[in-house]
RNA sequence: GGCGACAUGGCCAAGUGGUAAGGCAGGAGUCUGCAAAACUCUUACCCCCAGUUCGAAUCUGGGUGUCGCCUCCA
């Protein structure tokens, strides 16, 4: 398996620092607005990541942390009224609620800056003991000139930073690139914490150097977040924490790319952005995350109506094969097919190998076999294989994608042939590996209420009587009718009828 | 100014040096009482120029264009 390490602008082979477990840093929100696009793209994508890493069999702490004091979070406070944690609670309760809905996996441990502080305090000590830090008017700062490896992450020198520089100078500072690990509360209305150098807050950096550490170790396997964050935020967290601990950061750096709008990025400070919530009126989160899984990670993504229309109409065909295997067989059937494959998972989980050329030494497989025709057992295997390969390839979720496609494709077409019922371990294995990229192909888009779907029901039938006696007219002014309100019905051959919401 | 990324059919997009996955949209057909869904068929020499090579979308150099970071940002 095989990530994209930023800092080593290459492909590296993944493997743990330790055994088959995976510690896992993703940088977190700022909670003082609504979360936007941008994060769901961020955040889906390192749900993914984490998703695919534990149907590889590692055992993988996630931790995502939540700023929750910062400049903007005051300055939000001061504009409305409410208290900075009032501020930060009601955000958190939107990210939170975004996130649900977005179905990505909660972290193992979210943890919150301002219930870090202490652990924060000790490393600027540290840093301050080592000479890599300076105290300056009750700020403190971080020496970058000290450390000699800076800049080793963005590709910058001090030197050339400096030609661009549009960072303001100040008199604290000893040089311009400095940053504050500390910063002295301006006056008493502020939030602020006793340190050995007077009431004040942390810098933004030094949350993740500190929890990172606290919860996952002082090396950690995996540290993500979006390319905008690479510098200064993690230049400044890896110069940090290497200066203090006096070992490598981060094994891999990981960088997602942006969501963007009219060719510019969406972002807070442009006013470009568009929130989470108002996605989620006009479409699923199905239909979201397949509109980001269409593109590799690193690469950006062009938001648009057009984009999204069609990620709607892409998701839909990968959940009427489902359905329509559904109205074949049944729920039950299905979940029976998805427990008889399962052992190919949990082969794949143990052994890290795709379970292709040693599958008839397996005892299960022989009992596969029974089960299932062999050339569909094999396709099924093979479609495994591809999506493996092609997710171990630095998580290339568009050819991923690809195979779910394919097995679609294989389980409607065998709907249509004398062996029908087969079409079930297609959709187990397209239920399983869509499940590994966080969709949910079996939710329920159905009746929001009992009562709405008995009156469905009344309809159906009703129309189904009208149908036995042919009264076309009737039964396709019901179906126009049904249409106009957002619901198409779906004649099947056996006379059943089943109904979706079309948005 | 420094650093970096990207340029593939109408749109999105994958692509390991050997003659271009997949999705969406469009067109034709099959199925259906008619639809819907599904199935079948259907459209590309990969920004330009030069080079390396028997052979390049894929490597090298040079253009052109777009975007990002260097201030807060996922």
């Amino acid at each position: 398996m095989k990530v994209f390490d930023t800092q080593s602008q290459t492909l590296k082979e993944f493997s743990p620092l330790d055994d088959n477990k995976v510690k896992m840093y993703v940088c977190g929100p700022t909670v003082y607005d609504y979360p936007h696009l941008g994060h769901a793209r961020c955040y889906i994508t390192w749900d993914v990541v984490y998703r695919y890493l534990k149907f590889r069999g590692y055992d993988v702490t996630y931790v995502r942390n939540i700023t929750d004091i910062d400049d903007k979070i005051i300055n939000k406070a001061l504009q409305t009224g409410f208290s900075t944690k009032e501020i930060a609670d009601k955000y958190y309760f939107e990210f939170e609620k975004a996130m649900n809905e977005l179905n990505t996996a909660k972290p193992d441990i979210e943890p919150k800056a301002t219930e870090n502080i202490e652990e924060m305090i000790d490393i600027i000590k540290t840093l301050c003991e080592k000479g890599f830090a300076y105290p300056a008017d009750g700020d403190v700062y971080f020496n970058v000139a000290n450390f000699k490896k800076y800049g080793r992450l963005s590709k910058q020198n001090l030197e050339d930073l400096k030609s661009g520089a549009r960072v303001e100078a100040s008199e604290k500072k000893q040089n311009p690139f400095d940053f504050a690990l500390w910063k002295a509360v301006k006056d008493e209305t502020e939030p602020g914490w006793n340190s050995p150098w007077g009431k004040g807050r942390p810098g933004w950096h030094i949350e993740c150097s500190a929890m990172s550490k606290k919860f996952l170790g002082e090396t950690i396997d995996i540290h993500a977040g979006g390319q905008d964050l690479i510098f200064p935020h993690h230049e400044n967290e890896k110069a940090q924490s290497e200066a203090a601990f006096g070992k490598d950061f981060v094994k891999y750096w990981m960088h997602n790319g942006f969501v963007k709008i009219n060719e510019e990025k969406m972002s807070k400070s442009l006013g470009n952005y568009i929130t989470i919530g108002d996605v989620l009126k006009k479409y699923d989160a199905n239909t979201i995350r397949f509109f980001i899984l269409t593109n590799h990670y690193r690469m950006p993504v062009e938001f648009g109506d057009q984009a999204l229309e069609s990620a709607k109409n892409g998701i839909k065909r990968l959940k009427n094969a489902y359905e329509d295997i559904k109205t074949i067989t049944s729920e039950e059937k299905i979940k029976e097919a998805e427990n008889i494959i399962s052992f190919l998972f949990d082969e794949v989980a143990k052994t890290e190998h795709i379970p292709f050329h040693g599958i008839d030494s397996l005892e299960e497989a022989q009992g596969l076999e029974k089960k299932i025709p062999p050339e569909i057992a094999n396709s099924l295997i093979l479609s495994l294989k591809n999506f493996i390969n092609a997710m171990d390839d630095d998580f290339n979720t568009p050819k991923a994608l690809s195979v779910l496609f394919e097995i679609a494709g294989r389980a409607q077409k065998i709907k249509q042939s004398d062996s029908a019922e087969f079409g079930l371990f297609y959709i187990a294995m397209l239920l399983k590996l869509s499940n590994v990229l966080g969709f949910d192909l079996t939710k329920e888009e159905k009746a929001s209420d009992e009562l709405a779907s008995q009156l469905m029901d009344v309809i159906i039938n009703l129309r189904q009587i009208s149908r036995e006696q042919k009264n076309w007219e009737m039964s396709d002014r019901i179906r126009d009718e049904l249409v106009k309100i957002g619901i198409t019905l779906k004649d099947h051959k056996d006379k059943k009828t089943t109904w979706s919401l079309s948005d």
